[in-house]
DNA sequence: TATTTTTACGCAATCGTTCCCGGTATCGTG
DNA sequence: CACGATACCGGGAACGATTGCGTAAAAATA
């Protein structure tokens, strides 16, 4: 099956012009008389005529599309960054090709090149947790390719990046632990390789440290694949409650995390936030009809997705080589629920 | 900035041969002698030559992409057929393009228009609930573009279409919740212009009419944005429960109604299940953990993506025009939990 | 009327690739 | 030795659109 279009020449040739002619009347050029300009106008809307954009893309050597790199649409914080970045790139005639890594180094450099070779104007990446070579990313930067980095972003490469404060996010959820009344504050993160690993960790450790906790390297938890394997995430949290003195509260470093964590603490008869408080990023819409409902971090994603783009558009569009790189950081926003909430007498209530 | 690639004209120039020959030894043409390609073929992957898909666009009359309209992805559903979509459409070396409507008519005709304009060679499709005007798809058609409908299909249109067995689906769980005990169940559904609504609706009605219950309109509740709009959700609510003789289960006929549902019915006070039962069309991962878990039935969102893109390739690879278009209905499941699970005694427990 | 200026349009190159024609060697065969 | 076959390679058109340049006719000027 073919899905013909109507072209300039098809104009042209009905019309007993040139195709130059057509081009020139189509544009509005003030070396058409405005009889021809009439003609053509008016024949080019009678048939539709859309000026086909591949061969714009030839002439023109850009493709006005930009790429994503996320590792899976299905968490709420990436679809919610993908919707920001689909409004900004819309209204200015950018279209978006989104792809997963889903935690795969490997996929994510398929994705790359495939992106790449798609020959898009530019990239907007936040990387997988498995990407430890940044040979690629580096390369093609160097090459001229604009990236601007979000979320998790990579510290060897020069460029713009939007990230939140997961420092402070990470700061503010575990001193809201500690004023709640817990005293053993464990933390389930991404491994540190990870920008948003190694910054949440950080403001989880500088929580305790200026509320006068002494840190404990058995309460931290890393999980490589940052939720995506269960068998990890289970593995972390019986390493967790296996020990002499285990944790009477959980700070999750990232969407799956945290709902991976309810998730395990309900299959151990553990309840929250009586036995265990919980709290921790997410970007859930369900995170209020949780059971419990969950205390949380909330990044904005939309407007890093917004962010993110009008950086990349700027670099794309702009004349000479970009020097002068920014580094965005949003605020996060927590959202006080029941799962943080301690109960005075710490009896065992039934579980519903 | 430029990101400048290198061309077959680039290796032409530095080996001295034309870019016919380069182009052939390239494709393994027989024409080449052995020494020729093998020179070529080094050279290319030492200055990592690929080909430009644009030209090659251009040149095919095909882009090797394919338009996807969703109403959101992060929707669970939605997210998952996406998921589904390209792992089918990228082993086939096509690329994915996603566009939301977000429930609205006229940003789908925007995303058409843009999707058809930047020359898709098909597209997948599930329809906005606002959609009553199927003209602009029936003309695209008609003029040739692979089109498959999945989800929310639209009747007027001969082609192939992806739908889970909405029927049954809301046939198990209006029938399980009859045996569960519940008397006067309601329903929470979609428009009945939207093909989901409609097949929904009478597969509650057919439930209850099989097990001798009463039909009565007052408990059929339509929500013509799908949930997407809260006031409108809240008013079906309102209307429900000051009826003199509320429901005591109700059946959510998609994803946002059901969580949606949910949440008005915490919000009223309601306990799920001793008040009212509840059960729904949901695929997201969280269903489990809420509260109370909730009782689901789940579409095979990610078979779904595979086999509309599996259908849509062969729309689009086809030489000859397909006149024989297939209706594909893939199996719901049902997953039972605690929203459906109603006490013998109907006291009113306490609320956590 | 002769010349210059303006108006309005066409020709052809270009983007990167493929492919239909050619063409020129080299070899084998009668 | 002559001719055809084969192997190997290049020229150029094409895909659809833009654009610098050339040029005819018409209008304006001398």
């Amino acid at each position: 099956m073919k899905f013909e279009a109507v072209t300039i020449k098809d104009i042209a040739k009905a019309l007993g012009l040139s195709t130059s002619t057509v081009s020139r009347a189509l544009r509005d050029s003030y070396e058409i008389s405005p009889e021809t300009k009439k003609v053509v106008l008016e024949y080019a809307e009678k048939l539709n005529y859309h000026p086909n954009p591949i061969a714009l893309s030839l002439k023109e050597r850009r493709s006005r599309s930009i790429g994503v790199i996320v590792c899976e649409i299905a968490n709420s914080y990436f679809s919610q960054v993908i919707n920001g970045i689909e409004s900004i790139a819309n209204t200015n005639g950018y279209n978006v090709i989104i792809s997963q890594s889903h935690e795969s180094a490997e996929k994510e450099l398929v994705n790359l090149q495939y992106l790449t070779s798609r020959s898009v104007d530019g990239l907007i990446i936040s990387v997988s947790t498995e990407t430890k070579d940044f040979n690629y990313f580096n390369e093609l930067h160097d090459r001229g390719m604009p990236i601007v980095f979000f979320d998790r972003i990579v510290d060897e490469i020069q460029t713009h990046k939007v990230i939140a404060d997961n420092f402070k996010g990470a700061y503010d959820a575990t001193t809201h632990l500690i004023n709640s009344g817990y005293k053993r504050i464990a933390t389930l993160c991404n491994t540190v390789f990870l920008s948003i690993g190694k910054e949440r960790l950080a403001g989880y450790q500088a929580a305790l440290k200026d509320h006068g906790l002494e840190p404990d390297e058995s309460l931290i938890r890393y999980c490589q694949h940052g939720g995506m394997v269960a068998e990890e995430m289970d593995q972390a949290m019986d390493e967790l409650f296996t020990l002499q003195n285990p944790p009477d509260a959980i700070f999750a470093a990232a969407d799956k995390l945290t709902t991976g964590c309810l998730r395990a603490l309900r299959a151990k008869g553990l309840s929250v936030p009586e036995d265990v408080g919980l709290i921790g990023f997410s970007n859930s819409e369900l995170t209020e009809l949780l059971n419990p409902s969950l205390s949380v971090i909330r990044q904005p994603a939309f407007e890093m997705g917004e962010v993110a783009t009008s950086l990349l558009l700027e670099l794309i569009e702009s004349k000479r080589p970009v020097t002068d790189f920014q580094s965005r950081v949003l605020t996060t926003e927590m959202i006080l629920r029941s799962s943080t909430r301690m109960q005075k007498t710490h009896s065992k209530p039934v579980i519903s």
